[in-house]
DNA sequence: CCAAACTGTAACCATTATAGTTGCAAATCG
DNA sequence: CGATTTGCAACTATAATGGTTACAGTTTGG
């Protein structure tokens, strides 16, 4: 199975954090954006909150804001904080242990996952919100030009 | 959410397959060191021997084996193999055009997805099925040292 | 001090995917 | 011909997702 579509979503949300700069956005507002209910923007912001990755105000004039410059939140970051658990899965039920093969092969598994995971991590960090922002408005321009 | 277990069924199956040499092993052979049932392992093979990677001879004495050298075969040709579509997800629903983020996003996100996806097949595909055997004879082996 | 504008969170639903299971037709071998 | 094996379809239980509704709490400002 594939992963979830929060990722896409909360890199969405501090996207449009970094455009609006200090200005608090709210859930409905982002929600507009994204194409889904204030809630499920609310739940994304909640987990980017508990990973200390914006800050929210609630109340009249209230909404969010990146915690910090988003040059410094990575979508490394933004993944941590939206997809819990590990990448790949392991056998659903342990597999035999007699055996040579049964006995050992997650433990084999366990050290080939890391290291996949690991490489695709590794170019997560090397992307910040920041870049994100650039590139989307890039694109924005090539458009306007055609 | 995470990748199916699949894979690790998979990369189980091709091991054993490697493990017997010429000798065709029997779904209900390889469910016994899986701990499921011959039809799931089966439905693995099914995609196995689609990609091309095993061969099966129906009726007595027969099973599955492996089509070619397990030194030529690499995790990422079975990643491939029983995982299909892309690892990460785009919105649910196409987000709202109208507006910089929005509108650009996601291809964006297709660009940034493809890189992190790039990089963790990579390290698939540097591993063989040959050497997955081989460590875990060699963690079998240090098991019993202890 | 109250109403309006926000938030957080729980609850429920429909949809989807997985893995397990059962059942049966087809192929092969002795 | 019978035993062994496969392929595949169908059904189930389980779990996760995303959407939606509902409601209580916080803040601001008239």
């Amino acid at each position: 199975m594939s992963l979830s579509s929060r990722f896409a979503v909360a890199v969405h949300v501090l996207t449009l954090l970094a455009q609006v700069e200090d200005r608090p956005a709210t859930s409905e507002y982002m929600a507009g954006s994204i194409n889904t209910d204030p809630v499920v923007v609310r739940r994304i912001l909640g987990a980017l909150r508990k990973a200390g990755l914006v800050t929210t105000q609630p109340g009249v004039g209230g909404g969010s804001s990146l915690a910090r410059d988003p040059e410094q939140i990575t979508l490394l970051d933004v993944y941590r904080a939206v997809e819990k658990g590990r990448l790949f899965s392991l056998h659903h039920r342990p597999p035999n242990p007699h055996g040579v093969v049964g006995g050992n092969i997650q433990t084999t598994l366990e050290s080939v996952f890391g290291e996949a995971e690991a490489a695709m991590e590794e170019v997560l960090a090397g992307i910040t919100v920041t870049q994100v922002l650039q590139d989307v408005v890039a694109c924005a321009g090539q458009v306007v030009e055609q």
